[in-house]
DNA sequence: ACTATCCCGATCGGACTAGTCGAGAAAGGC
DNA sequence: GCCTTTCTCGACTAGTCCGATCGGGATAGT
């Protein structure tokens, strides 16, 4: 049910990245203020995303991280689950845990179970961070909009 | 994302006691056994699920537990959030995390929480115990039919 | 009185989460 | 060649929460 605080923060970090798509790679330090994290955790997960394959990274001076795909191709259901792991409500989901639940095959919750992690699913895969950039500036607009007025 | 042991062993008592209902108070032992919770541990959630008015005890020779209500009123939902509480994937949803959130009002993120959110809520909500119990009877039949074939 | 059963709070170990740290390696400017 | 900037990697830690257990008490029936 929860997404973990590490999560949020990659998530959160990737959007920042998708907002400075095509001005070269963006430090550390910068996107932690930008978005909040703590600058040292930052390290880790960005690590992380760069083994997933999310994000680049340059060294030395004037380097950073960018993006590797189009914030258009890229959903917040694909970050989640590299993160957090599938979208299981239960252990006893997938191979390995429905062998060690005791009650086996028979448990009348688990297509109930499935049917929760698809409705996740549904909700994360269908959003693009090119979605959530467009969304944020149609906020802007509108604030503008309210202060014009 | 994942529900917690507790909240589950929590499910799985209310459907054995759904499973009884009409039969007189059903013993903590017996439930423990039937649906495979640790006896010591199902008196807690027990306790817990009485304070919510799920279900009421009978003491002494004979006592156990009974559900309160008809098991087709029950929803899988209300009993999730009265152990695991609301779903919400993520803390600053609701009156009291909003106000932490450093990112405050403005985060992008939110509308998207809040749709999952609702959409485990529209899974949980329109299951009750009695469509679980529906359910296993008709496993039990399509088993039974294979077997005399 | 005796027994079966629920009842309540305290407690505990272990896992996991969020976050920090130090030292090191590559890239580029001078 | 040296220095600065920036990423890189693994180890480490403090705190929190979860699953589970326990002892002793209250209550109802026989």
């Amino acid at each position: 049910m929860s997404v973990s605080q590490k999560c949020q923060y990659a998530l959160r970090a990737v959007f920042e990245l998708a907002k400075r798509e095509g001005s070269g790679p963006a430090k550390i330090a910068d996107i932690a203020e930008a978005q909040a994290i703590p600058a040292r955790f930052l390290e880790n997960i960005l690590g992380q995303l760069k083994q997933g394959g999310f994000v680049e990274s340059r060294r030395g001076a004037e380097g950073g991280y960018l993006l590797s795909r189009q914030s258009r191709d890229l959903t917040i259901g694909e970050i989640m689950r590299h993160v957090d792991g599938p979208f299981q409500p239960v252990a006893c989901m997938g191979e390995r845990g429905r062998r060690a639940c005791k009650l086996f095959g028979s448990c009348v919750f688990l297509p109930m179970w499935e049917k929760a992690g698809a409705a996740l699913s549904g909700v994360y895969d269908n959003t693009t961070f090119s979605d959530l950039l467009r969304e944020e500036q149609d906020r802007i607009r509108s604030t503008a909009l309210c202060y014009s007025i």
